[in-house]
DNA sequence: CGGCATGTTGAAACGTTTCAACGAGAGTGG
DNA sequence: CCACTCTCGTTGAAACGTTTCAACATGCCG
């Protein structure tokens, strides 16, 4: 294995940039789990596909998030990069050596765990429950809290439409109908296909909780 | 803190067994995450409740699985008894301070997690694209699998039909009427309340994976 | 400027929920 | 031991929301 890594410092450290082109592959359900992920620049989707050949994302993946660090022999999902992606690799084995002996490391790695789990947990619950619209909000609103760096209310996602509908378990055409009302509502605003504004707040938290 | 836990060698042996009654709460949402626990006897619902009253289960725990070891300051949802329960109680002081110098340990929890983690990935799976017959079925498979120590095919399940609902993410009603279903078509039988025989896997299997 | 992928809207079909009534089983006290 | 009762489970029919299929609009790229 790669002799460079054991000698760095921490999980950052011992990677190699690496970059996907939109649509790319970065691994398959059932491939052989030999790096962890963290990105840099862009966003990854993690999903399953089925036989019928629907697709459901998990979940997704931002600047400075990870993904591929849990602790299986295979990757449970397949992940793939939604525009270009530039992102940090680390071969698993580099990061096992890390832990050992490293507590922060190792504490690091079950933070980032427990976040995609609470993260996965959430998802569980809106899917259990809430309709098409309330969906789409609390999507935004997800978002919202994740985009601090960004303009007040302005999101730039990456994100085509059928992703979003793939993530929230909706066809498209369902997922563009709870978009128009939201416009038809002035709480959203769309300007272009990848950019979404919001222009009430409050107003989405309440569609969210289900104050239709 | 707890003298005594700092000098076992591994997680189970620095914990206190405790015990819960039907429907009694193990902790609430939001509590101060101080341990965590391993199910001896019973099964554990971990839940999220909405404004509305209802509730999405998340996740169950059966024996011999661990919950509440997501590294986060306050547990993320709600866990209760659904029956009586015999918990096996470990401070995450204690495994804190084992997981320090003690790689196993450390490794350990990893999987722990991961486990929850590709669980709720699959769970969002079901949520996301099946229908009610159909994750009643994935249900049914996912239990028979986890129940290997069991008679093959009868299953043994603790759980009202509420909260198979509220995993499923649907009503009562429509839950009873897929199990139905399944009995008119000879799939499963339903003896008594709290027991399902799985009389045809296969055809069990076909219906998860969506061959109506 | 055309061509093609992506997004949007409409109307009918479908499945799930809702509301309501009824049945069955477990536990209790007579 | 039986009958009573109460909770839990099951079934039916109408209402509702999402999907499906189809057509059309928009915008991006060569």
């Amino acid at each position: 294995m790669d002799e460079a890594c054991v000698h760095k410092s921490d999980m950052d450290a011992a990677g190699v940039t690496v970059k996907f082109v939109r649509n790319e592959t970065i691994y398959s359900k059932g491939d052989e789990a030999r790096y962890s992920y963290k990105v840099i620049e862009g966003a990854v989707r993690l999903s399953r596909i089925f036989a019928d050949g629907r697709r459901q994302i998990v979940n997704f993946y931002l600047p400075d998030e990870t993904f591929g660090i849990e602790l299986t022999a295979e990757y449970t999902s397949t992940a793939e990069a939604v525009g270009d992606v530039l992102a940090l690799r680390c071969p698993r084995i580099c990061i096992a050596q890390l832990t050992e002996g490293n507590p922060d490391v190792s504490q690091k790695r079950l933070a980032m765990l427990s976040k995609s789990l609470s993260a996965a947990e959430q998802h569980v619950a809106m899917l259990g429950h809430q309709s098409a619209k309330e969906r789409v909000a609390s999507f935004f609103l997800a978002l919202e809290m994740q985009q601090h760096t960004q303009v007040e209310g302005m999101l730039d996602l990456p994100l085509s439409r059928q992703d979003i509908a793939d993530y929230l378990g909706l066809t498209i055409e369902t997922t563009c109908r709870a978009l128009s009302d939201l416009k038809r509502q002035k709480i959203i605003d769309a300007p272009s296909r990848r950019r979404i504004v919001i222009r009430d707040l409050p107003g989405l938290q309440a569609i969210a909780e289900g104050d239709t």
